[in-house]
DNA sequence: GCATCTATTGTTTCCGGTAACATCCTGCCG
DNA sequence: CGGCAGGATGTTACCGGAAACAATAGATGC
């Protein structure tokens, strides 16, 4: 199950000229301009994709270096130049859909980019797990560093961290502002709340993620700035903690008072329980009353019934905050976000609000 | 949103000899060798913890220490140790709970022993993916290198690459054997079957993960055996693909031949998805028939119906595999296995078989 | 035909640590 | 009081690359 000694390769006789009981070591680029016959300095330069090398010099080395299997160190590269092929990347504790997507993706973007993705859990609102592990990343020599959740504690700690290299917070919109990308990403909400309101529905309930995270606010907002615009009424907003569990609560706290005919909750997990705590409480859905969730996780498809959600890219979140930071970090211009756009998904858990026309 | 340069920071007019407009490199051991007035050996010495400096010396270097915020460049220091402090971790898409916590629990406990875990996603299956990965990883000379998740293509992969380090391929259970480890790891199974049995059960269907799974493979033979022993009658196995749909697929496809009064699917969302085919084929769960999963991701207490299952201790199996790849790198024993056991979770999706007594 | 230019290649130095070896004081002993 | 064993530090070399600078060669210009 496991090598640990290169060995010996069965390929004796070979042409090396002394290392006979060499230990096997990696060879170096030394070594490579020795078979090769010439000085260091032109491996590395031929490594570089230094273009004025003779063509034949070139084929040479090339030789060489695929006879020694030469691997660059990239410890020592890193020395050198300053810089290094990673990128340290934050992430809260990858036991979610959404997160551990947003990494995949970035890891991915990053290794397309020829980067290595450091990928640090941590309790994204636990400042002190946050020091401890911006303190390691930073011993690390990183290119730059990722926060690929965007708590206020992240934030927090990223204003008050002194990295030497760029950094860059993944956040789903823009705290402050509307810009440009964060109507991007939030479009879907209206269109969700569109296809309630086209059911029938007119009072909404909002599950919410947990407040420190700015997706959380943003997904509330675009929620209550839909509800605004089509002029809706809105219960009111529950918090919970993106967990099922915190979704369950969400109703049974209501104690029977719910008033709305469609809940709309910040992530799927949440929309599950608040499925079992209304089921439990004798609503049938969609028929008593309509959930939907964001996310759309790929078991959203098989609830029962199936969620009616908004499908988020987060493939795309997390190569777009790769694209940005290497864009601080290699200084060109990132190119803009492609597929933040979310979509609505209809399944069964939404239908026409009770009482109107369309009951079937 | 975004820090960049260090800058200025307000505490003007500190003690520093000449360095005014200095670009603010980061601060070597040489540079508080020249504050502390000794030499950059002794420095180095400090840090590594030898015990003979004299308390004076030490407390003027450890004072310099403090003053620039040296932090050591682990860069220079691999270079030439010739060992790092990081491990390469190979997982497979972490869109699922039960790998993603591995690598968290993974990513922690190499933590705590002072590495830091180079996660690199990838697609298991695909041997290219495989290769291209790990050719990625030995050029960042790790301390070692771990699989997170053990199938066939990755197995392969691990036996014919050239890693010059420790590696070790983290399975829920030897393949071959059935050593002491592995008895734990399947302890739940049996429970899980016996709780079947218990309840009236007689004939019970699988439904397996994908077959490249050293796990899928695992829990497939637990569960078989665990028949066997309790002398109860499998309908058989059909195999999925861990996802929800392929559970929904999986009784689909038996086309109303549904022998079995209780389902025993290999994780949470395979089950999921049995749940809502066997429901939209009339069934209700559990009076007509009983569903169990595998895994107990924190959905599983959420769904329609809530669902029985075994937990499994994932972030110690990723905490374990990081040991036991330590062991190999620093040369100690690791310790053996804890936390590895599952525990039988028993919810509302499972209840006395049709025709039972107990029948309420 | 010789000097100059430039394409190509080689030399040296440095990055920030660690390792091996050298040196400088002490105190202690004969 | 010289010698010496060590303890405490300092010096030098090295890790594997990259950058800066130097040197060699053939090509070109006049």
């Amino acid at each position: 199950m496991v090598r640990e000694t290169p060995g010996e390769t069965a390929k004796a006789g070979s042409t090396d000229p002394a290392a006979e009981g060499a230990p096997a070591k990696p060879p170096t680029i030394y070594d490579v301009a020795r078979v090769a016959g010439v000085s260091h300095q032109t491996v590395s330069r031929l490594l570089r994709g230094y273009e004025g090398i003779r063509p034949q010099t070139k084929t040479r080395v090339m030789d060489a270096l695929q006879e020694l299997g030469y691997r660059p160190n990239l410890a020592a590269r890193s020395l050198t130049t300053g810089r290094s092929q990673r990128i340290g990347a934050l992430t809260h504790e990858i036991d979610q859909v959404g997160p551990s997507k947003i990494a995949q993706g970035a890891s991915v973007a990053a290794r397309q980019a020829g980067y290595l993705l450091d990928i640090v859990t941590l309790d994204m609102s636990n400042a002190d797990a946050i020091n401890d592990a911006l303190e390691l990343i930073m011993q690390h020599d990183l290119a730059g560093v990722l926060a690929l959740a965007s708590t206020d504690e992240m934030t927090q700690a990223f204003e008050a961290a002194d990295f030497r290299v760029p950094a860059y917070i993944a956040a789903e919109e823009d705290d402050a502002f509307s810009n440009r990308r964060s109507e991007l990403t939030s479009v879907g909400l209206p269109a969700l709340i569109a296809h309630l309101a086209g059911l029938g529905h007119r009072t909404l309930l909002h599950i919410a993620g947990s407040t420190t995270y700015s997706a959380a606010r943003n997904r509330r907002r675009a929620y209550e700035a839909a509800v605004a615009d089509l002029s809706l009424h809105s219960q009111g907003v529950v918090y919970g903690d993106w967990s099922a569990r915190s979704g369950y609560e969400a109703i049974t706290g209501l104690r029977g008072k719910l008033e709305a005919t469609a809940v709309v909750a910040a992530n799927d997990q949440m929309a599950l329980g608040a499925m079992l705590a209304l089921t439990e409480q004798g609503y049938r859905i969609p028929e008593d009353i309509s959930v939907a969730g964001i996310d759309d996780i790929p078991e959203a498809g098989y609830f029962s019934p199936p969620l009616t959600t908004l499908r988020v890219n987060f493939a795309a979140q997390g190569r777009n905050a790769v694209q940005q930071l290497l864009g601080q970090i290699e200084g060109f211009t990132p190119p803009s976000s492609t597929g933040l756009t979310s979509q609505l998904i209809t399944r069964r858990s939404t239908g026409p609000a009770p009482g109107t026309a369309g009951h079937k």
